[in-house]
DNA sequence: TAATACCGAACCAGTATGGTATTAATTATA
DNA sequence: TATAATTAATACCATACTGGTTCGGTATTA
């Protein structure tokens, strides 16, 4: 039960091309750099991004990545919704049909799960990189 | 992001057992049949649950499977960590020395998770398998 | 001593993970 | 218009995990 590492990084990258100046693109030799990713598994991770439409992409010389909207909406839930799919704790809260009990909405486990599930992703969604931002700019 | 099939299946037997009657225990093939697992997939588990501590098993004739404390004392959480391992959700979060980064706890994401890991954990540990086996009763 | 049940380990096919490598397409600029 | 810089797309790879199955061993009891 762990985010995966391209989730990390994802988030690492985010956080870096929120926290440059309005206007300013950076390439992916620059933030596998600054960031300390893997450089050729950043390109994988800038696509994913990219095709999630949280971050547009520029070819060419001077090309590069900015984010595709302000930092403020984009939500923590938003990169892990991106890199890894739906958040579903259980399969059978993803589809009922997915339940080899076949026990419908009438499971307990589920029941309880799905509640937590909710206030889980709510929290996920309530954290936006502009605050993400503002904090590691005070750190410094 | 999703709990294992395994680990479903695992609530579902724990359901079970903290449904029978005081004293009552019952074996892998009742279990698998009634909470429909597939009966080698079961023992697997089964070895997990006990070696966990939250069931314990009787060989021999007439043996079989009980909760090896009150499912009051079980929550949904126990069962996962027994199943999964600690439930972390970044790397580092674990171990520090995990992030790749080097950020150590100066990094927001980080701070984030943190506290929403927390909370998540803390509903999963509130919800025990004696409330959720009332709840299933209630249901019939 | 035979029947019943759990234990332990090995094995297996399929998929996900975390990368790497190569080639193609695009674009600013000299 | 050539060229260098950059992303896009695709394929590939080793390893680990998932969801099982199988089989021989061990404990218990009638």
């Amino acid at each position: 039960m762990q985010f995966n590492q391209a989730t990390d990084y994802a988030f690492r990258v985010i956080l870096h091309l929120a926290g440059l100046p309005e206007g300013e693109l950076a390439n992916s030799q620059a933030i596998a750099e600054q960031q300390n990713i893997p450089a050729g598994f950043l390109q994988k991770i800038m696509r994913s991004l990219v095709k999630g439409e949280l971050v547009k992409s520029y070819r060419g010389v001077d090309g590069g990545f900015v984010l595709a909207t302000s930092a403020e909406k984009i939500s923590l839930l938003d990169v892990i919704e991106v890199m890894e799919g739906p958040l579903d704790l259980q399969r059978c809260l993803k589809e009922d049909s997915a339940c080899t009990k076949g026990c419908g909405r009438k499971c307990p486990v589920h029941a309880s799960l799905a509640v937590i599930q909710a206030n889980f992703t709510k929290a996920l969604r309530e954290v936006n990189f502009a605050g993400l931002v503002g904090k590691d700019k005070e750190e410094r």
